[in-house]
RNA sequence: GGCCUGAUGGCGGAGCGGUUACGCAGCGGAUUGCAAAUCCGUGUAGCCCGGUUCGACUCCGGGUCAGGCCUCCA
């Protein structure tokens, strides 16, 4: 099966086609961890979560690395350090840990690698100091730049030309700089700042050089695919090709010899409004996965294609909540089925590989759940077996069925509403309807919802 | 101003030049002590104006509207 992807930085849907089918390798720009992530941050990491299963599936397990990094040193950690007065890695291994902890409970599988900053300095430097020897680097008053316009590639990603850049700039040009649109690679850092040795001085690294020193150093290069935040495009991303480009040695000054393949997920809104702090809309994953579980956060994020803008709000929590619930049912039904070997449904391959199409993956689940129920028994096994393959592949329904209409439920609740079933159970034996009634008001005031079947009983708790 | 997306039924959201997306909600039926849940069935669409075509939601041109990026940002 061929897999085509959108690639931001040919501008189409192209065949991928890794360097090395033996070591695919896959980068995302992951979290500067001050701060608690929010459900904007999740989207990326669902998506390239659900792109990393697809890669390891078509190459194999052990033949795809995904990366993606921790960013440990940063002005919004200083300051907050400094707030709090502790060192910036109590900051930051804390936060680190909340992601990786938040991040699991979406479903999201750990990547091979997750460099981070504060150990990749030698890298970081090194590369900065190709840069200057390759003659597109300059030091001023400790800082260095880079020279955006020693490398004419430069715009080619975002599509802008340099002078639509400075004609666009409105930040205030520092006067160390040859050109405005030349960015810092390493900056001196104030008194009380945390700070590291550098042939330019003690400081610290800018933002974007930190990423492609990562790549260079923990992948190698160039990478077959590189992803993040559509935001992330201009000027992060630019400024990564740049300095991963032109700190090779002898290099040819072409985009792809530092990343073969640009993937770009589109924005999130809540209530159609930007997420942002002004606006106090800020949805924290941390604060979500206590209320819904999160593999309905993971489906919800991936009921949109990974580049449309995906709006979130409740109806969107409640509609994919019930989806699940749906699918979940069918193999409620077929809890006794056995499981057997079996291969994913071609149809599900073919819509991952179509630029990981998830809403079609979503439909194709409908499909085999629905083929599950209707399946004579001898073929129910066959059809259990493809729906969990399948929901393997995108990260859901790899629970128990029972428990996941259970969820939430501690012992005592458990053990509170099987008493009050066999109450109830006695009461409509002797036709007490009244009596059967009222318990079953009892449990619906526990938000619990009976569900009566030939079999007797069953309960779930309501969404 | 520059760059980039998108506009599909009540809602979310796909594919496709001529035929069912899928899901949620709604409606009808089966089932039930009554309900609920479940199962079966089912109605509703393609921003506007031109063009290409035997035929366009699907291709082309123009317009309108919405959103994003251009500054830290997933």
């Amino acid at each position: 099966m061929k897999l085509r992807l959108s690639d931001t930085l040919k501008r189409q849907k192209v065949d991928f086609v890794p360097k090395n089918p033996q070591r695919v390798t896959m980068y995302v720009c992951g979290p500067t961890v001050y701060n608690y992530a929010h459900i904007g941050n999740a989207r990326p990491v669902v998506v390239f979560d659900v792109l990393f299963r697809l890669l390891r599936h078509l190459y194999g397990e052990e033949a795809v690395i995904y990366a993606r990094n921790i960013t440990d040193v940063d002005d919004k950690i200083n300051q907050k350090a400094m707030a709090e007065g502790v060192d910036i890695d109590v900051i930051t291994s804390k936060f680190a840990d909340i992601y990786n902890a938040d991040m699991r409970a979406l479903n999201a599988l750990e990547p091979t690698i997750q460099p981070r900053v504060t150990q990749n300095m030698n890298a970081i430097v090194a590369q900065i100091a190709a840069l200057i020897r390759n003659g597109h680097a300059y030091a001023a008053e400790g800082h260095v730049l880079f020279d955006v316009e020693s490398y004419k590639g430069y715009g080619a990603l975002s599509n802008r030309s340099l002078d639509d850049m400075i004609a666009g700039a409105r930040v205030e040009v520092a006067p160390y700089k040859k050109n405005p649109q030349d960015f810092v690679l390493w900056k001196p850092s104030k008194p009380g700042e945390p700070k590291w040795p550098s042939p330019w001085g003690e400081g610290r690294p800018g933002w974007h050089i930190e990423c492609s020193a990562m790549i260079e150093a923990n992948l190698g290069l160039p990478i077959d695919i590189h992803g993040g935040g559509h935001d992330l495009i201009f000027p992060h991303h630019e400024n990564e090709i740049a300095q991963g480009v032109c700190a090779q040695h002898g290099h040819s000054h072409q985009e792809e010899s530092y990343a073969r393949y640009w993937m770009h997920n589109g924005f999130l809104t809540m209530y159609a409004e930007k997420m942002s702090k002004s606006l106090g809309n800020v949805l924290l994953v941390h604060d979500l996965i206590k209320e819904f579980p999160g593999e309905v956060i993971r489906l919800a994020l991936l009921s949109a294609h990974y580049r449309a803008p995906l709006d979130w709000n409740n109806d969107l929590l409640v509609q994919t909540r019930k989806r699940l619930d749906g699918l979940y049912e069918a193999l409620r039904k077929a809890a006794d089925v056995p499981v057997v070997e079996v291969t994913v449904p071609e149809a599900v391959i073919e819509a991952l590989c179509d630029d990981l199409s998830t809403p079609r993956v979503l439909a194709e689940l409908s499909a085999l759940a629905t083929a599950l129920e209707k399946a004579s028994e001898a073929d129910k096994p066959l059809a259990k077996s493809q729906l969990l393959a399948a929901g393997a592949l995108v990260g859901i329904l790899q629970q128990e069925a029972e428990g996941w209409f259970k969820g939430g439920a501690d012992d005592d609740l458990s053990a509170k509403v099987e008493a009050l079933l066999e109450a109830r159970k006695t009461a409509r034996a002797e036709k007490n309807w009244a009596e059967a009634d009222r318990i079953r008001n009892e449990l619906t005031a526990l938000n619990v919802e009976v569900m009566d079947g030939p079999a007797g009983a069953t309960w779930k708790l309501k969404a």
